[in-house]
DNA sequence: TTGTGATGCATGCAAACGCATGAACCTTAA
DNA sequence: TTAAGGTTCATGCGTTTGCATGCATCACAA
């Protein structure tokens, strides 16, 4: 099965480079899943309701709750009330929380890219890209 | 960056395929990691290494020597004393565990092929089996 | 309006995780 | 042979996760 071949590709390649990203130095205390948050924060127009953060990040909603807590707590997050929706919540960045994301999105991308690009070419880059859009 | 754009593609397929495949009713009580787990020593000529388990999964030492301790509970797989080393443990599928792998590859194996088949072309297959290698 | 069911998020609790460390064993060199 | 250091796996402990559930609010129909 050609379909079940390339899908173990593709967790061999996710379970090797997480592991590679992982241990790079540029997380400023932050796990992964939490500057995921952080990042997808980043690329919304600014509030962001819980529940769009829950398709982005592979995290069942009480973890997420709390990883919010954890970023609220460390002071990048803020939790505002939702004025269209009073069970909703809406999250923001702080603006510690944005400088903490570009920081570390600035040094994380660049060890993605070095990665990236030590292994594929150009057109294989794109061709990721177009595989990865169509599968997400 | 295009390779950039490419990582956060492969990132959102990983999660968002994770995410359906989790949520499908063929894993006769394991969890995927426990699964991924049997399928890896299905894979290799018998009596497989630890240390060799924690570089496909992408899981800490400790944590999949638990995680091992709960597939001997229930009775799939067996720790056996490796005969070259008194520090190592060898681990092997009991027959009920090659069963359960058997079934629930089985399964899992059609939606994988069933999902990808939906949304790639052939070629495309092929093209993320290459992409996936190199960067495994 | 009021009641019924659905939705969005938080919390209790047991299970699973990572980090630090320990115990047993291998290796090597004096 | 034995002592020092490395390797392999297991265990202690605090943290994070998922499942089940609770609470508040929304949508809608009677």
């Amino acid at each position: 099965m050609t379909a079940n071949d390339a899908w173990e590709a593709l967790l061999g390649a996710h379970a090797r480079l997480m592991r590679q990203f992982a241990a790079e130095d540029v997380w400023a205390g932050l796990a992964m899943r939490e500057y995921d948050v952080l990042y997808t924060l980043s690329k919304c127009p600014e509030p962001q309701r819980i529940g769009e953060l829950s398709h982005h990040v592979l995290l069942s909603q009480p973890a997420l709750s709390r990883l919010v807590d954890r970023l609220v707590a460390k002071g990048l997050v803020e939790r505002c009330p939702d004025p269209a929706d009073g069970r909703g919540v809406r999250l923001a960045l702080t603006a510690a929380g944005r400088d903490v994301q570009y920081r570390v999105g600035r040094d994380h991308a660049r060890s993605v890219a070095r990665a990236l690009r030590e292994r594929l070419t150009e057109d294989e880059l794109h061709q990721l890209e177009v595989i990865g859009r169509k599968l997400a």
